[in-house]
DNA sequence: GCCAATCTGGACTGATTGGTCCATAATTTT
DNA sequence: AAAATTATGGACCAATCAGTCCAGATTGGC
């Protein structure tokens, strides 16, 4: 098997430049078009390769979530301090605000926009959740082995705590929150840690 | 002025109808068709009247804002307790998890859909986060004239953190948590304000 | 009764939607 | 050289999209 031509091209960097399109402007409002435009495929080519517009925002979500947990892994790890890595995440969302372009989270939009219809889109919101917060899980632990987080905090709770917070400073950003509103509330997030 | 035929339909029927499909189905995947079979208008008369989808989103959006500060308002000045509105506040959100279609808050998916790109739907939302702050900032107040909380508490600061608190509630309503952990994390937030 | 306004339904538009199919070309392994 | 696989582009599809227009019916105020 596998005889004949090979792939010529990068199909992460299509499923890359897809997952773009949709961040920015959601699954219903993404049409074929600017999928084809965005990737630089042949219709052809996108069809045979990802199947269809469905399939294909689910291999876009799955390869969001997959780089944002990585991206997240290395960050813990390559931060010695629990409690900065978390003090990062939050300053990362807030810097959004002045962005040009709020994209938010492509999981937080999906769970907007699709997951009270779609069920399978829902569960794979969900998968997506759960690994964000064991990272954040983790990196509570660290921060209670370096004493910079007492050792009563309820790791997983705490974990929910600031996942549901950081979705909410997401929500005040995209609401249009002053940037000194969204350094004060990220401040009581990180305070509810001490 | 205003001679002839007067309205038949009722306006404020038809916006509400229009607004539940718009809130169930966000805006791109709503339909003039899905909001003629909604409204029961034909279409005529749902150009002449409302102009066109976009002019008819806006006016969903301001109905539902009006319909929920009225709601607030009513709920805040029929509860003594202004530490108990706020927990129905958390309650009706945790609620919402069990229920057959999640369709969250109209603002809060309209802020992820539609605010990073259309800047005139952004002022609309940023207005309704604005006047659910000031309901919830008055409920703390109430609270501290009760003294549920303490009077130290800075209520501006407080009512963001409430209102991006129960954003990201309703995130983790959407992305499939569990009741158990939603309660948890509620409690939290109530905790937060004593 | 007349006028003005409202309502309806349907015809019609041009554009766009997601998707299929096919002939042809390019490129690799066997 | 032959077979297998990937690529492209365009023709084509029926369905749907938002929106316009109009003729005619209805219904009220004057």
């Amino acid at each position: 098997m596998n005889v004949g031509r090979p792939r010529q091209f990068d199909e992460d960097k299509s499923l890359n430049a897809a997952m773009l399109q949709f961040w920015r402007h959601g699954y219903a409002s993404t049409s074929m078009q600017d999928l084809l435009s965005a990737t630089g495929l042949s219709k052809s080519s996108l069809y045979q390769s990802f199947g269809n517009k469905s399939k294909l925002f689910s291999g876009c979500l799955e390869h969001y979530q997959q780089r944002l947990i990585v991206d997240l892994d290395q960050q813990l790890s390559s931060t010695s301090s629990g409690l900065q890595f978390i003090e990062n995440l939050l300053n990362t969302v807030i810097s959004e605000a002045t962005a040009p372009q709020r994209k938010g989270c492509l999981l937080v939009n999906t769970a907007s926009e699709l997951a009270g219809l779609d069920s399978e889109i829902a569960q794979a919101v969900e998968r997506g959740f759960t690994k964000i917060r064991s990272v954040i899980a983790r990196a509570i632990t660290k921060a209670q082995q370096n004493h910079e987080v007492s050792a009563e905090v309820d790791v997983e709770l705490m974990a929910d705590f600031l996942v549901s917070g950081i979705s909410g400073l997401r929500t005040m950003v995209k609401s249009g929150a002053s940037h000194n509103r969204l350094e004060r509330v990220s401040e009581m997030l990180l305070n509810s840690l001490k």
